[in-house]
RNA sequence: GGACCUGUGGUGCAGCUCGGAGUGCACGCCGGCCUGUCAAGCCGGAGGUCGCGGGUUCAAAUCCCGUCAGGUCCGCCA
């Protein structure tokens, strides 16, 4: 590391044995003080790396938390008093002189230490909770991400282009932040949800591999894992298949596990849209655990048990060893209810005389047979719980689904990484009101070739070129091949009920550049908060964000949004409605 | 828009079911002692409108209603 020329010579991680009997200037902020009456006091001073601990005389003034400067002779610590719970524990600071250079009011809460503190109150004084370790190490964490990014898309020959904030209302997708215009007064900028349109007019403009780490801004109801402003890896490429796109974001994401782990990645997993929900009843599977749903239809569906008589029946063993009392499945029967299924069906394994059999309201249906082929079907050992729905296939594999997610999430090892794609995606979820289909990711996205003559006949069976990246249940981002061709497109809007006119209106700009020369392009864009928190530990991006929003959208800090004066407002040509 | 959880000295909690004086614990803070501690220790002290408003009651941190704030989730997030 470069030694700064300024107030510093070493870091405190660095004031090691090595250095003994060498002049060091130490900065940093008070740790703590441990005064043994007035002529020996210790002084630990702590910075980003770790903390050093300073012999001098008692000062008063040096309060907790205060911006210090130590200079003074670095020194084998007496014999006995080593501490070895700290890099620098074998030796000391002696000698020293200390300057005060920012004195500290007494904090509202300790930043050394262990010491719990509300999250609430730690907004509120974020400068303060970023010295703690805890925010030190994650927002470092974070910009080795970025760095990591940033080498894997330059080896792979991308170039970085900056798209504007400031960008055009497309009445389509998550609401976006408007800007009002002081110049074009009652007139609108929006800040961009994505720079999905802009990306791909660079496709046009010749930029084959562009890249960006871009905020995205969306004014929609914030999570832990949604906050209004993100940022994600944006990318996009020309010339090449969906395949190639998975494998630049597979190679960044190997980048990113090197230099937060020092692991080595070997590739990602893939699984399609329809295994992933036949399997475990989610799109975003988490693999970390297994329990996969088995399909029971032939042995249970046959219409001879009344409770079971649907066109599926799905299984699964409970992925928890714990067992259940009878009032925690019938919480979990309600559980089922409230998602949507008629019910839930549970088989407790116990010794029988012949073996294993099954405990259950239901097991009196059930033959010899169909008890062994059942035990047999799920892998069931005696101790286990088996859990069925009876519905049909979408609602019988996500209640279940969320079942299996509801019960093994407790026993989680939050240090594993389950990288995993999904692909082929249907290019359809669901009709509006109109009757049309619904855009399942965007209406640029290509259909699977396969697919085409579907779009007359079946439209909802057509499959996209579209693609996720899910990491440990999360879904970390999504991309596709898009529509370069003005022929399909207009397929596209005519099947979702868009007509030419209004497709020009909102995206004319989009499909005039797509007339001269526009070359087959896809991408992919992930979050880099959702990736960062994964990579730190965190369970909530806002252990990855230096000044985060609460759940009501409010700054604690700044405690914006706020009202503005009149004359601004003006200014923009905005009046703002009493409130009701 | 909806469901659930939380709100008690500066910080983190307990007390709330079953109403009875602001009661307790840990950290921090203030004063004193202390020459080898390291989450220092010992002695003493200060600090609270129990988020806010209303109701029930002889009596409310505790029960009821409303409201605000924080969190988790549903809706929403092409």
């Amino acid at each position: 590391m470069i030694k700064a020329a300024g107030l510093r010579t070493h870091y405190c991680a660095e004031v090691t044995a090595q250095l003994v009997g060498e002049k060091a200037s130490l900065c940093g902020w008070v740790n703590s003080v441990r005064d043994h009456g007035e002529h020996l006091s210790f002084v630990d001073i702590r910075d980003h790396t770790g903390t050093v601990q300073i012999v001098t005389e008692r000062n008063p003034e040096l309060r907790t938390e205060s911006a210090i400067r130590a200079v003074g002779v670095v020194a084998r610590r007496p014999e006995g008093t080593d501490n070895p719970h700290i890099a620098s524990g074998e030796v000391e600071l002696r000698e020293a002189s200390i300057e005060l250079l920012g004195p500290a009011a007494v904090t509202p809460f300790t930043i050394g230490g262990h010491t719990e503190v509300e999250e609430s109150t730690r907004l509120r004084y974020r400068y303060l909770d970023l010295r703690r370790e805890r925010m030190q190490s994650n927002l470092r964490t974070r910009a080795k991400v970025n760095q990591a990014i940033r080498t894997a898309m330059e080896r792979q020959g991308f170039c970085e282009v900056e798209t504007p904030l400031l960008w055009t209302p497309t009445p389509e997708g998550a609401r976006e932040f408007l800007v009002p215009s002081r110049l074009q007064p009652g007139n609108f900028y929006v800040l961009p949800q994505s720079p999905q349109i802009a990306k791909q007019l660079l496709m046009v403009g010749g930029f084959d591999r562009y890249y960006q780490i871009a905020r995205c801004l969306r004014d929609e109801d914030l999570r832990a894992d949604r906050q209004f402003e993100f940022t994600q890896l944006d990318m996009e490429a020309s010339f090449v298949t969906q395949h190639d796109v998975r494998a630049f974001i597979t190679e960044v994401i190997v980048e990113v596990v090197r230099a937060t782990r020092g692991a080595e990645l070997e590739g990602i997993g893939q699984i399609t849209w329809f295994e992933a929900m036949d399997r475990y009843g989610v799109d975003k599977p988490d693999l970390r655990f297994g329990s996969p749903l088995v399909d029971l239809t032939e042995l249970l569906g046959q219409g001879d048990i009344r409770a079971f008589a649907a066109p599926c029946v799905k299984g699964i063993k409970a992925p928890t060893s714990e067992p259940l009392s009878r009032s925690r499945l019938d919480a979990l029967v309600e559980r089922a209810k409230s998602l949507g299924a008629k019910g839930l069906a549970w088989f407790r394994v116990v010794e029988g005389d012949g073996g294993a059999t099954l405990e259950s309201p239901l097991a009196k249906f059930l033959d010899e047979q169909r008890t062994a082929a059942f035990i047999e079907a799920l892998g069931l050992q005696v101790g286990d719980l088996a859990l069925a729905v009876a519905d049909g296939w979408e609602t019988a594999v996500k209640v279940l689904g969320q079942i299996r997610l509801d019960l093994g999430r407790p026993g989680l090892d939050h240090s594993e990484l389950h990288f995993l794609w999904v692909v082929d995606f249907p290019l359809f979820e669901g009709l509006d009101e109109d009757g049309n289909p619904v855009s399942a990711h965007h209406p640029f996205t290509m259909p699977n070739e396969e697919d085409f003559g579907l779009l007359d006949t079946d439209p909802l069976r057509v499959r996209s070129q579209s693609y996720d990246l899910v990491l440990n249940g999360w879904e970390l981002g999504s991309g596709s091949i898009r529509i370069h061709r003005g022929d399909i497109q207009a397929k596209i809007f005519e099947v979702i009920g868009i007509d030419p006119d209004e497709a020009a209106s909102r995206f004319g700009f989009l499909l005039d550049a797509f007339r001269y020369g526009a070359p087959p392009h896809g991408g992919f864009a992930f979050g880099i908060d959702r990736l960062a928190a994964m990579m730190s530990g965190e369970e909530n991006i806002r252990e990855v964000i230096a000044f985060p929003k609460t759940q009501s959208g409010l700054d604690p800090l700044t405690n914006a949004p706020k009202p503005v004066a009149q004359g601004v407002l003006d200014l923009v040509g905005l009046t703002v409605k009493a409130r009701r």
